[in-house]
DNA sequence: AAACACGGAA
DNA sequence: TCAAATCCGTGTTT
C-alpha cells in the first residue's frame, strides 16, 4: 500500500490505472495477464478482474496469491477485502471439476461432494450425463464433452479437461533448418516457448488452447511448429482464401511437405490431403437458408484429423462452434491477435477450443526488434461550418457519415505526406466516394474491391519498388496478404469500433524496417463528433498492448 | 477445363 | 444502425 502505486483497485472488480505514474508499464504487464481493459482515456485506463481473465492466467499456471500480490504491490491502497476473496473462489473453481477417462470411459469427477449434489440436480447439466457413478463422478457421453464443458463454464465452472486426445493418423511433418528460399530458418524463442506451451499445457495437459501474439510475429510458425511435434493430418481452418495460400506457402517453404501433401478445401477445389485448408465460409454454407443443413460439415470427418487449427480464432462463426463442440478428442490450436470478440463469445473460445497458452505484449516483441516501433497520433480536425449545422440536424447514421468523410482532413493528409517525404505511405479508408476524391486530389492510385487482380498486383509491385510512394486502399488492406510494407499508415476513416480492424491495420506497418525501423500511424477523426467515441473504442486493444495515442488538435 | 459474371449471405 | 468486401454456388462463354 502506498499513494504513489498506480492502482486503484475497487470492490467492484474494476482496476484504474495512472498512466503517467512511473510504475505504469510495470503495472499494467503484471495486470494483462489476468484482466481485460476495458477503458482507455488520457490519464486513467479502466481494467476488468473477471471469471473468465482469472481462468485463462490460472490455466496458465497463475495462482490466486500470485494475482493478489501482484495488486498488492501496485495498489495504491489495501486490495478489497472481498475482492481478494473473490479472486481466490474463481481461481480455485478451476480445477474443481476434471474431465478424466478411467478405464475408457470419459468422466466427470467434482473435487467435493457438494459441488457434485448441485451438479446432479441442475437441469441444464442433468441431461449431459449419463449416470452418477459414485458420490463426485459423474459419466459422460464422448459426444457431449464440449457441450459439458460449455454449459459449465457459462455456470461459472471451468471444466479442466485431461481425457486426453486420439492420435489421428500419423504424418511425417518437420521443420527445415534451411527455407525452401535458401535462408536459414530457426523458431524464435518465443515461438518455440508457445508451441511448447501448446503441446504441454505449461505443466498440466496441453494440446487445446489459443496463443495470441500480434500480426507479423509469425503465427503461421507457431502453427507449424506445433504441426511438426503432433506429425498427424491436420486441419487448417481459416478466415479467407488469401489466409489459406498463405499458409500453403509458408509450409512448403518451410517445412519438410511436399506439394502433395497439401490440400485446399474451398469454394474452387474440394481437395483432400494430409494437410488440408479450408475456409470458415465453406464450413458455414447453406445451400437452403430456411434449414440448418450444413453439406461441408463431414470435412471433420473425411479423415483421422489429430490436430485442428483454428487461424483468426476470434472470428470463428457460431455453426463452427458448434461442431466444434463434437471434436473435443481432437487436439485444437487457436491463432489470434485479440481474444475479444465483438460477440462476446470468449467463454465458447475458452470452453471448446481451450485456455490460452501463450501471449506476449506487441510492446516487448518491439523491444526485442521483432516488430518495428510505432507511434500512434490521433489527429482531431474541426468539421467546417456547413457540416455542422448539418451534423447537428442529422440523425446517429448520417452523422458518422458527415464526420467520416470531413472534407478538412484532405487538407491534413497534404501535410502528412508533405512530412513524410521519401516515406512509403499507405491511404486507408471506409467510403469509396471519400477515396475516389482523395485520390483525384493527390493524383496518387487507389485499390478498390472492384480493381481487378492483375491491376491490384501491379500497382503492388510499383509501391514495393518504390515507383509510387503513396497508396490508397478501400477495406480490401483489411485482409489482402500481400498488401507491400508501408512504414506510414494514415487512417481517413473506419468501421463502427472495431478494435479487430484498428489492429489489422497497424499490423499493417509493424513488420521490421531497415535503419531506424520506425514505423507512424495516425488517425484523423472529426472533433466533437461520434467518430470520435468511436475512435477511442478502437484503440482500447492497442492501449492494452502498451500503445499510446499521441492527439493532437488541428 | 478454365475464366468470368451474377446473386445471395452475413 | 452503415457500406464495402469476400466467399460460395451456379450458369455461361471461350
Amino acid at each position: 500500500m502506498n499513494p504513489g502505486n498506480p492502482l486503484i483497485v475497487q470492490s467492484d472488480r474494476s482496476v484504474l490505472v495512472e498512466v503517467d505514474n512511473p510504475l505504469y508499464e510495470q503495472a499494467r504487464d503484471q495486470l494483462a495477464q489476468f484482466a481485460e481493459l476495458e477503458k482507455s482515456p488520457e490519464h486513467i485506463h479502466t481494467y476488468r478482474i473477471s471469471p473468465l481473465s482469472i481462468w485463462n492466467a490460472t490455466a496458465a499456471g497463475m495462482t490466486a496469491g500470485q494475482i493478489i500480490a501482484a495488486l498488492d504491490r501496485f495498489s495504491k491502497f489495501a486490495v478489497p477485502a472481498n475482492l481478494s476473496q473473490e479472486i481466490a473462489e474463481y481461481a480455485g473453481r478451476y480445477g474443481r471439476l476434471v474431465l478424466e477417462r478411467t478405464a475408457g470411459a470419459l468422466n466427470l469427477r467434482a473435487t467435493d461432494a457438494l459441488l457434485a449434489r448441485q451438479l446432479a440436480r441442475h437441469p441444464k447439466v442433468l441431461p449431459l450425463v449419463e449416470a452418477h457413478t459414485d458420490a463426485l463422478t459423474f459419466r459422460v457421453a464422448e459426444k457431449y464433452r464440449g457441450e459439458i464443458k460449455r454449459v459449465l463454464t457459462q455456470l461459472g465452472f471451468p471444466v479442466k479437461d485431461i481425457a486426453g486426445y486420439v492420435a489421428g493418423t500419423p504424418f511425417a511433418i518437420s521443420l527445415r533448418a534451411t527455407t525452401a528460399g535458401g535462408a536459414p530458418f530457426s523458431l524464435r524463442t518465443y515461438q518455440r516457448d508457445a508451441a511448447d506451451n501448446f503441446y504441454q499445457g505449461g505443466g498440466v495437459e496441453g494440446g487445446c488452447g489459443v496463443v495470441v501474439l500480434p500480426c507479423g510475429a509469425g503465427k503461421t510458425i507457431v502453427g507449424m511448429a506445433v504441426m511438426a511435434r503432433v506429425k498427424t493430418h491436420t486441419l487448417i481452418l481459416s478466415a479467407n482464401i488469401t489466409a489459406l495460400r498463405q499458409w500453403r506457402d509458408e509450409l512448403l517453404d518451410k517445412t519438410t511437405l511436399a506439394p502433395g501433401d497439401i490440400a485446399e478445401y474451398s469454394g474452387e477445389t474440394k481437395g483432400i490431403a494430409p494437410i488440408t485448408l479450408a475456409t470458415y465460409q465453406i464450413l458455414t454454407y447453406r445451400p437452403d437458408k430456411n434449414e440448418e443443413v450444413f453439406p461441408h460439415f463431414d470435412l471433420f470427418g473425411k479423415r483421422d484429423w489429430g490436430l485442428i487449427v483454428y487461424d483468426e480464432v476470434h472470428l470463428l462463426p457460431a455453426p463452427v462452434f458448434r461442431i466444434t463442440s463434437d471434436l473435443q478428442a481432437r487436439r485444437r490450436l487457436g491463432l489470434t491477435a485479440t481474444l475479444i470478440r465483438e460477440d462476446g463469445k470468449e467463454s465458447d473460445v475458452f470452453s471448446l477450443i481451450g485456455p490460452k497458452r501463450y501471449d506476449m505484449p506487441w510492446k516487448e516483441l518491439e523491444a526485442q526488434q521483432w516488430l518495428a516501433q510505432a507511434s500512434c497520433t490521433e489527429i482531431r480536425i474541426p468539421l467546417s461550418e456547413n457540416d455542422r449545422l448539418d451534423y447537428a440536424v442529422a440523425g446517429d447514421r448520417v452523422r458518422f457519415r458527415i464526420a467520416s468523410e470531413n472534407q478538412a482532413k484532405h487538407a491534413v493528409i497534404r501535410s502528412l505526406l508533405d512530412t513524410h517525404k521519401g516515406d512509403r505511405i499507405l491511404i486507408i479508408g471506409q467510403y469509396l466516394t471519400q477515396l475516389r476524391a482523395l485520390a483525384k486530389e493527390l493524383g496518387a492510385p487507389l485499390i478498390t474491391g472492384q480493381t481487378p487482380q492483375g491491376a491490384r498486383e501491379e500497382l503492388y509491385g510499383r509501391f514495393r519498388r518504390g515507383e509510387i510512394t503513396t497508396l490508397i486502399v478501400s477495406r480490401v488492406g483489411n485482409f489482402a496478404v500481400d498488401l507491400p510494407d508501408a512504414n506510414v499508415a494514415i487512417q481517413i476513416s473506419g468501421t463502427f469500433g472495431s478494435r479487430q480492424e484498428e489492429a489489422q491495420r497497424l499490423g499493417r506497418i509493424l513488420r521490421p524496417k531497415p535503419g531506424a525501423n520506425q514505423a507512424h500511424f495516425y488517425t484523423l477523426v472529426s472533433h466533437d463528433t461520434s467518430e470520435q467515441e468511436f475512435a477511442m473504442k478502437r484503440q482500447l486493444f492497442l492501449t492494452e498492448q502498451g500503445y499510446s495515442y499521441e492527439i493532437v488538435n488541428v
